[in-house]
DNA sequence: AACATTAATCGTAGCATTGCGATATAATAA
DNA sequence: TTATTATATCGCAATGCTACGATTAATGTT
């Protein structure tokens, strides 16, 4: 075993899991983190900033790409990465979402 | 190695990052929106809502209450589970804060 | 062309996660 | 007491995740 069935579960289950996957490791948060005061940065700033080797940030910066919340450009040798405002907000909304919903029960239940 | 480098991030990516990693299973997101639409269920509920078995029904409700964010209470032979409130909008906050930092630049960066 | 710089990818090691059957535990019911 | 019911825990198998050195690929520099 070891694989999630993943088809059991309705889209947004999901896709919540997803996106909380993509925030799951506090240097995948530093990246974000950094992007957001940075606005911009190149993968060697990352490197850098963060205590992990460069192939590690690499491939954190890898997971954050493939579900979409950062893109980069190559310039040159470097490679820029910044935040997909567009992703960053429906990963925004779609956590939003899950905890909008009120709770009923207060400390009264069980 | 496969170990995560905790010591070398700050608090706050600490906590994001094991806040999201309760969210990033589809059955625990399941979980956690079921508690929020009765209030209170037993397990056995979730055993039977969920797509899977009863050990590990129970593997996922014993993480979500490792982080706290929700409790259980043995009523006889059965435990009623729900979420606790404070918790949950701790989550959502330090979630949120992350969210709430506004994105300078708008598509012209790299 | 030869070299330097930057980042991605490969290969590997080790721990973590997921899933489940089997078993243990604890409370109630007969 | 013995059986029943409801959960938790154990042990295992399979897969995933994290980390990094080494290598590759792509571009720029001399």
């Amino acid at each position: 075993m070891g694989v999630t069935k993943t088809q059991n579960f309705t889209q947004e289950q999901n896709q919540v899991a997803t996106y909380a996957k993509a925030l799951a490791h506090p240097a995948r948060v530093a990246i974000l983190q950094y992007l957001l005061k940075k606005q911009t940065c190149i993968c060697g700033d990352l490197v850098e900033e963060l205590p992990l080797a460069q192939a590690t940030v690499s491939q954190h910066l890898k997971e954050l790409k493939a579900i979409g919340l950062i893109k980069g450009t190559v310039e040159g040798t470097s490679v820029c990465y910044c935040i997909d405002q567009h992703k960053w907000e429906e990963v925004r909304d779609v956590l939003l979402n899950l905890f909008s919903s009120p709770i009923a029960c207060q400390d009264s239940c069980c």
